[in-house]
DNA sequence: TCGCTACTGAACACATAGTTCGATAATATT
DNA sequence: AATATTATCGAACTATGTGTTCAGTAGCGA
């Protein structure tokens, strides 16, 4: 790929994520993007082709990174198994969120789109219907398959949000072990 | 209140709703609105300062009905108390939901705004902490109280959101049903 | 009946979205 | 190093939506 479509694709993603950060999305307009990306505006829009493709290729980016799903196949999910010796893969995620220079974090923040969340959920929905086993199992039959995993994923979707609306001043470790709690 | 006032804000919130259903919150226009309600913009803008404050105001509307707290005192809960009587809050709630036409419930469905799910779960927290005894107690003295009242709050929108991505097939009692269970 | 107030409708200024295109500069290729 | 390619720039342009204004009209309450 040309270095120049590197370079302003990484300046535009860099300049949304600031702004992100301060507003709320749909406030934010493309002309400001455009000026704290430092780009020209036909360039803008022959990398995306609206704002909302925009943000559906942040999600993509930022997510697929979370869960290390850049692959394609069924052997992509080595670096969370590899990962996953002697923790949970719910401590795994928690830790691998709070290194993210608080990047992605922010933005699942309450004030923002609930597109992140969304997106958060479908990938967690994913990997739990791959890796049941690695979640908390429900102990109660007269409850359906599938609403067990929509109340683990949203469960943990919910906590990461609270734990940022305490500005994450407790420890992976302990968040985990709510989570585990919640659902124990 | 001026009879005149009352039809056009009726037939706004009408057509919102109606628009509501059909797409995202953020594509729809003041004009689509105006069109379908059949009144001037001027008269729109006489009646709600922006479009977002449309949105904020329906959301009142809507909730208040809900959870009856139209009132301001501490007296104002007295139609879920007396509804109360041989089932739980949950159920109350739920049934309150079901019998709504539908007009709230496909309003807090996964593709529209996450304002109603947010301005849900805001009164559900209020209304667990005046009323934590009709809420499931939680047996873990390890989690914060904070984190396990949003937790039931969370849960709870989620459950109802489950519901309705099933095209509410189960019953109230099956729902309130599995609420129990999940944080039992 | 009369005075008030809400609604109308059209025109208006303004902001933003998304497009187009010729010129320029960075990049890859040979 | 020379050349062909391709991304970017910048500015102008169309189109659409927002929110305002105001004079005229019609419904409402007393």
């Amino acid at each position: 790929m040309d270095r120049r479509q590197k370079r302003t694709r990484a300046s535009i993603f860099k300049a949304f994520v600031e702004l992100l950060r301060k507003k709320r999305y749909d406030k934010i307009t493309v002309g400001e993007i455009i000026e704290v990306a430092d780009v020209g505006r036909a360039t803008f829009y022959a990398h995306f082709e609206t704002k909302d493709f925009l943000l559906k290729d942040l999600c993509k980016e930022l997510f697929c990174h979370v869960f290390d799903m850049s692959g394609q196949g069924d052997e992509n999910h080595k670096h969370i198994f590899s990962c996953d010796e002697k923790g949970s893969i719910v401590l795994h995620l928690l830790r691998h969120l709070k290194n993210n220079d608080n990047n992605i974090l922010k933005l699942l923040s309450s004030e923002n789109n609930e597109q992140f969340s969304s997106y958060f959920k479908k990938n967690l929905i994913e990997l739990i219907e791959k890796q049941p086993l690695s979640f908390p199992r429900k102990k109660d039959g007269n409850i359906p398959d599938d609403f067990w995993v929509n109340h683990i994923a949203t469960t943990f979707v919910e906590t990461v949000r609270w734990w940022i609306s305490t500005e994450m001043k407790v420890t992976p470790e302990a968040i985990a072990d709510y989570f585990e709690r919640a659902l124990a």
